[in-house]
DNA sequence: TTGAAAGCGATACCAT
DNA sequence: ATGGTATCGCTTTCAA
């Protein structure tokens, strides 16, 4: 029970909140004490200490944040920027899983997360300022995008730690972090063609930004690793969407691929319901992998195999190198790349590793 | 191009932000003058005006939050909450959505978002006292949920505005907002008599949280409306995660029904994969509604039914709520319903409506 | 170990 | 219309 009734809670207004100030009168002690104490400094004797908890947890006392963020020049808040050109952010399960990540791993730092989706030009507008105002965020994460420049720009050469998640395009030099997107379009590339296929085909994402771009120059490194030629007939431009899926697929059946890698999860579950339309099946008659494993691959007929990304783990390491930044802006710019795995499950037949 | 090199964003350490007394001096005003000048007050004459204004556009002046958190007691950050006993908050779209509709809310309303995730009970613990802390947040939506007493209490009991998103069993008088669950149902049922069903079943979600309870009774007033019984056997309990749906549908097929009214398109989608995998046909043999008209449930074979609930606008909605609040915390406690709408789709056979 | 006092950078009231 | 100044609640030297 909550207990608690509707007139107790209209007090509020006359329940101003405490300062270290009164906490200190009631202790008998300064200001300056109870903030070490609070703070959990080791410069106050044990029985002074003790007096100060105590009155700390009887009163419940906080310490204001915005005082203390204006003292200390530190908010302790870290913001996720979505940019706008990030299409159907909130459909695509994988920025769920990101903002989940980022999220947990900022509340396990002790920091707060905000989220920002610039989801229009109005908005776009309105919310930069206040990202890089100062005193507000003491970090950002960056989602990579390919054309927002002045927004990337902006953040590069203000005075605000960063780290973008996703390889810029053309900007290898700035402080980012990334998955091994070459690496996983080779993974699945290896696995097809262990399994004998011959005619492999790709259903890319948009080449603008680089898991788009990179996942296509894996599938083609992965060609030439196992001997097979580059077909430009075998290559399709999704947009990492449904129905980009759905579409692309239906281009490349005309040039009777046996199997595709589609570059992400999404993409492929449209491309299994236009196969399903069309009587052919998977894998018998077509192997796919895709690319992401979150939960909808387990949940389409037939399952998907696919390539894993630790996104969580993502989430964790770009906060950790966040907060490098954040406690010493003088520490280089760094690329970090995280491994990727195949996972296989029913959508290639013949299950081999 | 972002065009500008690496040491350029090492001066960080040299340029400290300006304030509003260096505007001041620069423009040959007081502090005060620029402060009104930032704000948009009235007082300020026409030439004042322009000429710091245009000092403050040169210098990318932005006034610091902090500061201006602590002098004017307003953070301009709303909170979401979710607590931990909400089980697997990004894997279901529905969260993601609703996220999405407050976060935009938000910063439509030029505040700022942010997200916290009570997803252990140590991060609980740490996250609850800074999450009521006074000076930081203005106030706070947070999900309804079966037995979190404690931090609603604490909301409740604390001096910060709040709402509840969900109605919160035994607390009906509350500040919540909340779509109509029982009429949701009925929609359900209705269309599934109206279409000639005569063995409605249902599978739940947990009864502990309003949305399990609510569907539940609307699901048997809806039978009642249409002349039919209720039978204990065709009432099963699922949890709201695909895995649940999977599960109790089989033991509901034991009673014969000839639809099923399902309390979330996650235990749809489940449940559809369970009916493929004995061969029972969708909706020859049974006719299938969900809830929620998330993207999955046109993405699934069949389309679902569904009932269609407005998350974006719910968001909105909150936030709105949230601000009358925040403005007058002398607003009585407010309840706020939105409709729901029925989408008929392939599950259930004949499209009538 | 403790306290006094000077900031941090705004707001907002009071003068003029 | 503009400026002066107290104030918000904390951190952080500096003395004692």
């Amino acid at each position: 029970m909550i207990g608690i009734s509707w007139e107790r809670s209209q007090e509020r207004n006359f329940m101003k909140s405490l300062t270290l100030e009164e906490i200190g009168k009631m202790a008998g002690v300064s200001r300056s004490t109870v903030s070490r104490v609070v703070n959990k400094e080791s410069n106050v004797s044990e029985p002074v200490r003790d007096r100060v908890e105590k009155i700390i947890s009887e009163t419940g006392y906080s310490p204001n944040s915005a005082a203390k963020a204006l003292a200390s020049q530190r908010s302790y808040v870290i913001g996720l920027v979505i940019p706008r050109n990030v299409e159907a952010f909130f459909e695509d399960p994988y920025f769920s899983r990101l903002t989940q990540g980022i999220a947990q791993a900022t509340n396990h730092n002790d920091y707060t997360f905000s989220l920002f989706l610039l989801n229009t030009p109005e908005v776009e507008n309105r919310i930069i300022p206040r990202i890089t105002r100062p005193g507000f965020i003491d970090g950002l994460i960056v989602q990579s995008t390919s054309a927002d420049d002045k927004l990337l720009s902006k953040i590069v050469n203000g005075n605000i730690p960063y780290v973008i998640a996703g390889r810029p395009l053309g900007h290898d030099e700035l402080n980012y972090i990334d998955v091994n997107n070459i690496d996983g379009a080779k993974l699945a590339v290896n696995h097809l063609a262990k399994l004998g296929k011959k005619r492999i085909a790709t259903i890319s994402g948009t080449l603008d930004i680089s898991p788009g771009l990179d996942r296509k120059i894996g599938y083609q490194q992965g060609l030439i690793n196992n001997g097979l030629s580059i077909e430009e007939d075998l290559i399709s431009v999704g947009d990492f969407t449904q129905e980009g899926g759905y579409h692309a697929v239906g281009q490349l059946l005309e040039h009777k691929p046996d199997a595709v890698f589609i570059a992400s999860d999404q993409m492929a579950i449209g491309a299994l319901r236009r196969l399903k339309e069309l009587n052919i099946s998977v894998p018998k008659d077509i192997a796919i992998v895709g690319y992401d494993d979150l939960p909808p691959a387990q949940y389409v007929d037939p399952e998907l195999t696919t390539i894993r990304q630790p996104i969580l783990r993502f989430g964790q390491a770009a906060v950790n190198m966040l907060l490098k930044k954040i406690n010493d802006n003088n520490v280089p710019a760094e690329q970090l790349i995280l491994d990727v795995e195949l996972v296989v499950r029913d959508s290639c037949g013949g299950k081999i590793n």
